[in-house]
DNA sequence: GCCGATTTGTCCGTATGTATC
DNA sequence: CGATACATACGGACAAATCGG
């Protein structure tokens, strides 16, 4: 991004990351900060914006912009925003391998098609995959992909990472992700396929992934052992 | 809300959810709203960049703007906001209950600070509440707020609604909040205050709460039963 | 492959409203 | 009440991406 107010935008987040602004303090004012970038009033202003989405700060009419981030929001494990398996696994700096256990070409029929908002009839890849961390098989992947949309995927794809492909390869941007958290009890299938111990519930993110086009083209499911998962989030009242 | 891009926001947003643009068109060009809504430029880009935020649309350079909104996107019980116990209750046309396990005043020491965020030796109010719905104990709650941002909290308050005490008597609007999800076993206060069945395991909010002024006054863990939850969200990658 | 029309994205300058102190 | 700070809105200009001829 070579836009200024993502440039503002970085700076402004690495002065609040690195204490430079410390948590619950003010910023200097728009108008001293327009000064000292040298950009205009609306600028600066997006990049407030930015900052205020991602949960640095939060303005206060007449009063000023107050810094809340605080160094302990970084998360170890977290998937609020969109993030692949590869990118959090290295991250934590754990080694991580996938194996592909279902890759097939389906239609969908009323049961999927309800389950992943895809109409009925697509052609879809469907694809099951197990995560491993450091050995142990801990995240059970299902993802349905359009294959109107990614065409040429191959196992050789999913095992490495998806994504990867999608985004290298095709050159589809990934934007718009939704995402439910529930917990679910664990069924005969997630017990084959992970090490569960005596986990019997775990922790299921599903959801729709939109690419740059704002088309549909994948649902997926993640299903998490309870004690390797986080999930994080900021929210904004009203807006 | 009396501003401009606030109603267009709304209107366009009915649209959406009434199907009157269905899922997967494109929006009117941003000429042609403005045409309609006899707006500028600007003000139509900050409806359109709030629909955005909120999961409704994704837009596309040299396009148009697409709705990704889909009905079975209307959750039962979503948490994604920041939505209070009764107005969930409400929306779902649940009856909701509180009882009132503890409260008492005490002072963050070493471990409460590490926990929630407060600085060490804050003065606080330490709440927990059960919540029952329609008779069954489903979430226990456990709050702690700031002494001196929420001085003259009583026992009744928290028994109806903390937040309504907040917002209505005090006048304070809260603003941003952040939120963790995860899923922990039940523990044996769980079980005591819980109607737990055989849940074993529990999802868990917990999360800090700013109020209008960007200072954080709550800091809140919420642990439900896994068949009564379910967590929203949308984001946004890049930006 | 190029060009022009369309559409969204970025940026600027200015003016006015509203809340805080 | 005045000064300060954020919030909203307008109008104009140009950049960048898309699409069709």
């Amino acid at each position: 991004m070579k836009a200024i107010y993502g440039g503002i935008y970085r700076d402004l987040r690495d002065k609040v990351v690195s204490g430079d602004f410390p948590f619950q303090s003010l910023l200097p004012s728009e108008a001293n900060l327009v000064r000292e970038y040298g950009c205009s009033h609306n600028t600066l202003r997006k990049a407030l914006g930015l900052l205020t989405d991602q949960g640095y700060v939060h303005p206060i009419q007449g009063k000023g912009v107050r810094v809340i981030y605080q160094p302990q929001d970084k998360a170890l494990f977290s998937l609020g925003g969109i993030e692949t398996f590869k990118e959090t696994a290295e991250r934590n700096h754990l080694k991580a391998t996938t194996v592909v256990e279902t890759f097939e070409r389906i239609h969908a029929d009323e049961r999927v098609s309800a389950k992943t908002g895809f109409a009925k009839g697509t052609r879809l890849w469907h694809v099951e995959r197990v995560r491993l961390l450091d050995g142990k098989a801990l995240i059970l992947d299902r993802n349905y992909f359009s294959i109107d949309l990614v065409p040429d995927l191959t196992e050789e794809d999913v095992a490495r990472s998806a994504y990867e492909y999608i985004e290298g390869t095709l050159g589809m941007r990934i934007a718009t992700s939704k995402r439910t958290v529930t917990v679910e009890r664990t069924t005969k299938e997630d017990e084959r396929l992970l090490d569960a111990d005596d986990f019997d519930f775990l922790a299921v993110v599903s959801g729709q992934t939109f690419n740059g086009d704002g088309l549909m083209f994948e649902y997926t499911q993640s299903r998490h052992r309870p004690d390797y998962f986080t999930f994080h989030t900021t929210a904004i009242r009203g807006r």
